[in-house]
DNA sequence: TGCCAGGCCGGGT
DNA sequence: ACCCGGCATGGC
């Protein structure tokens, strides 16, 4: 018998196939994207991204040394615009104050880079994660809204359950690859779109129906 | 129409 | 150590 999070791994990819996530062409631009999607929708994030892209803004110094003014009006659609101003300010800032090149900032090890972004105001556990995972190829889980309700209304957590429980859930089901941790993060956030919702729940045609407690197998 | 979306921070107990 | 309000646009 499979493990609880192995099952609902191969369910999600036999149902939707691979996600080839995340939706970014380059490392800069899914950091940026990993920042403006906090508590957001991302088709929102997108129209905020086409502002930077129209802008020819999205390099890593250019963007840097635009002001948070201007960042502010182009990422509006993204909503809570001037703090994201601030917050890839800061991000973008702190590389480039060390760092020639994206490339250059994470040629370090996991650690290392995840307390650097970790130090940076704006940048909590599930933007760095992103940011590590898609952005920068390295092995770690990321965590978000959907995940957290996938593993509540499955009843393999607690209410109170925090980030790092969740995550080590998973690190420690899973074997490190970080290929399988990027699909699974993106099948988790594309079954919560469609069937997982805080509001609109449709538990009853979601592919995962037969996992949850209760179900009648 | 009100409520929500791939968080995070800071201030008040 | 919690708990909670603030931040903001666009879509259903």
């Amino acid at each position: 018998m499979p493990q609880p999070l192995d099952e609902i791994y191969r369910r999600l990819l036999a149902h939707f196939g691979p996600q080839h996530w995340w939706p970014g062409d380059t490392p800069l631009e899914i950091m940026v994207g990993a920042v403006l999607t906090q508590n957001t929708n991302w088709e929102n994030v997108e129209k905020a991204i086409a502002n930077l892209k129209g802008a020819d803004l999205l390099e890593l110094h250019r963007l840097a040394a635009t002001s948070t003014g201007m960042l502010a009006e182009l990422i509006r659609p993204s909503g809570y615009y001037n703090l994201k101003a601030v917050r890839l300010h800061n991000l973008l800032r702190a590389i480039t104050a060390e760092h020639a090149s994206l490339e250059s900032f994470f040629a370090a090890d996991l650690q290392a880079l995840r307390e650097q972004l970790l130090a940076v105001k704006g940048i909590g556990p599930e933007t760095a994660d992103s940011i590590l995972l898609y952005a920068g190829g390295f092995p770690t889980f990321v965590i978000d809204a959907y995940t957290h309700r996938l593993l509540l209304r499955h009843g393999l957590i607690g209410e109170e359950t925090d980030y790092y429980e969740m995550q080590e859930l998973f690190l420690s089901a899973l074997p490190e690859d970080v290929a399988l941790f990027n699909e699974y993060h993106a099948l988790i956030v594309r079954v919560g779109k469609e069937f997982c919702r805080k509001t609109k729940p449709r538990c009853d045609t979601c592919p995962l129906r037969e996992l949850l407690p209760g179900a009648v197998a």
